[in-house]
Formats: structure tokens, sequence, C-alpha cells
DNA sequence: TCAAAATTTAGACAGTTGTAAAACCACAAA
DNA sequence: TTTGTGGTTTTACAACTGTCTAAATTTTGA
């Protein structure tokens, strides 16, 4: 990614940004993520190849993109605020919300990529990892001789697995069904 | 991989397997993954290209049997006798052991390879997923409403993120110390 | 409005990938 | 020895990747 995401640009670059995203969208509920080519890309959306590679350093960056774009309007700041145990479920909470408004796009992905594939993978990572930052900050202070990133990426984890099995899984499976899950995971003594 | 792991195989195929998955190793502690080419892989150990492609699907087929034989040495299958919260436990010392005596691999392959990088991520999820099976049959019955696969792979996920902690974070935890951070994670109420 | 600066595009390039057909070899059965 | 079979290797191929240069175009700011 050259461009910072977030960073100011003009009219143009925002609209070839766009123009990219879409299309991988598309292409992901159309078929593998391996499949896809960069050629493939430019061809739909009709942009020079030099293009693509003037915004993106390859298709995983721009998958990247494609996950920011997904999560960008989703405003995890409230969550800060409220104390720790209680942060833990907002933020699962909006989570869910997201991934909630988004399912019909997950079930195409989810069709042609399969729960293990790497496309999948990359996607979660990219969330665990934006999740990760958010807990670590929640649970400034804690007791116990676990570290902190330690138990942050624990957190994170565990929530992105229940998200994972609920719609990635291909599972109907309610809010408060899978906060049930997650509450039992975190607190029953195994 | 077009060969079955674990079957029979002759003499020369043997052979030609462990050369590929020796060159691999080695380069994996000289450069990152991604700049890694089948051209080259071949050229060291000095077989033909289409040799590799007669066993492996792609160099990310061949690090898979890397993984394989990384692990093979182990057995998990004593665990299957002990009571669930035993396997766990035990599982997770028998996995530490192991990464105890590929240390220096696992150092050298990290220099090169980031935590966060594919390959990194790959290996990860190719224990995950042997402990994940390895923790379903151990937690055959269990009571609440949390469906098993997803507890097998929260057990799974969690120990795999200790041992992805001490062994690919560079730190030097005990056995014991890692114990304590597995077991606080597990326990604490959140 | 105009010229300089920056960005986009076309085209080409070397290197890589994965596949396929045919030549090759080792070994065993006839 | 001959023949057949299974696996290995050679060679060739079409397609993709990521980079680069130079030309075209757009943007910027004086």
């Amino acid at each position: 990614m050259k461009y910072a995401p977030g960073q100011k640009m003009n009219r143009n670059a925002a609209r070839t940004l766009a123009a990219f995203s879409e299309t991988m969208f598309i292409l992901l509920g159309e078929k593998e993520f391996d499949k896809i080519t960069v050629n493939e890309i430019c061809q739909r959306c009709d942009y020079p190849r030099a293009t693509f590679y003037n915004y993106f350093d390859d298709k995983y960056d721009l998958a990247d993109y494609c996950w920011y774009q997904l999560s960008k309007d989703i405003h995890l700041d409230i969550v800060q605020a409220s104390p720790s145990n209680e942060a833990l479920l907002s933020v699962f909470d909006e989570a869910f919300q997201l991934f909630s408004t988004q399912r019909d796009l997950l079930n195409r992905i989810v069709v042609h990529n399969p729960i293990d594939s790497p496309l999948i993978t990359h996607f979660l990572n990219h969330f665990t990892r934006a999740m990760t930052s958010i807990l670590a900050d929640c649970l400034t202070q804690r007791q116990g001789h676990t570290p902190l990133s330690l138990v942050a990426q624990y957190y994170a984890n565990t929530v992105l697995l229940v998200l994972k099995w609920v719609f990635l899984g291909q599972h109907d499976t309610t809010l408060k069904e899978a906060r049930t899950y997650l509450e039992e995971l975190l607190t029953k003594p195994f």
C-alpha cells in the first residue's frame, strides 16, 4: 500500500482505489483468491496494470485495503471509555454488528474461499491485529503474571474465533447465542 | 502433496523428499519465504524442477511437508488416555518440548520471516489444526452450550498463542512460566 | 493562464510459475 | 532377452509477476 490508509488524497486517487477494491470484492464472490490475477482485476475495472502497482504492492495488499474499507465505518472509539470487562463485550458486539451487515458479502466470499484458505486466514489476521491493538489499550492495568500483549492477543483470538464460527462457518447464530459461547469460553474453568 | 504423508514409499522417493525439505529448512534460515523460488530450491538440492512438481503442488506444499517432518517424531498418542483437563496440559508440554528441541531452527527462520509473515502464519495454522483435532478427541463429553469444535479450536488457539509468544516472539521463557501464562489465560475470569 | 511538478499510462523486460507431451530409465514378469 | 509398467526427467510452453523507462496526461501553484 503506497498510500497510508486515511491519508489525504485527491478525488481521482480515491476513485481509483474504490474501483480496485470494488472489483476485488466482485471477483472474490466469483472465484478463489489464488485464481484471481492482477491482469484480471485490471481488465475488469479498466485500469492499466501499471496503475495497480502504483497503488498496491500485490493482490494481498489490495485485499488488505478491502478489509480496511470493510471496517472503516465501524466506530470503536466509544469502547475506549468503558472498563475492561465491558469493553471486551462491546467490542464483540460492534464487530458482530459489522459482520452482520456484511453477511451476504462474506457468504459469497466463503463459497469460493474455504475457511482454511490463505485468503480467509489473511482476512482473520487483519481483524485479529486490529482488535488486539484496541484491546491492548483497554486492558492497561491488570493483575497476574501474563504479559499484557499476550492477554490482548488471547482476547482478540477468542473473539475472532467466535465470529469466524458464526460468519464464516455458515452457522446461523444469534448475537445472544454467540455471546453465550464467548462468555462460556472465557470464563469456564478448563 | 502428491504422496500422502506416512504412505509407504521407495527409498528413492524418500530420499528426494528429504532432500527437498532439508533444502527448504536451509533456505528458510537464509532468506524470506516469499523470496525463495522453486528454481532456487531445485538448484540447491540439484533436482530438476519437474521433480519438485512431481512431489509438491507448490512451495507452500513443501513447507507443509516440512512442518510435518518437524512434528512427526512427537508422540501425542499417550495423551488420548488422560482426562480432559490433564490432556490439555500434557499436549502443551509435549509441544513445548518439541519446539524447544527445534529452538535454533525456529530462531533462524524467524530472523528472516517476521512473526506476522505468511510463512509463520502458515506454520502456526498447521500446528493449530493438528492440535485442534487431537483436542477434539480428548474433549468428547463436555457440558455447556458451546459447540465442541469451537471449544477444541479455542484451546488449540490458546496453546499455540503461548507457544508462539515463547518460541517465535524471541522470549526466553521457561516451561514453568509458560504454563503459568496458559493456566492464567484459561482460568482467569475476564 | 502557463509552466513546473507530479501522477498515470504504454510498452517492454527478465524471471517465475504450473502444466503437458514425449523421451528416458529401472525393474520385474514373461 | 524382451516387453511392459511406473515413475523420473527433459523440454517446451503460455501465462503471470513485479519493475523499469519514457511518453502522455493531469494537477498545482505562481
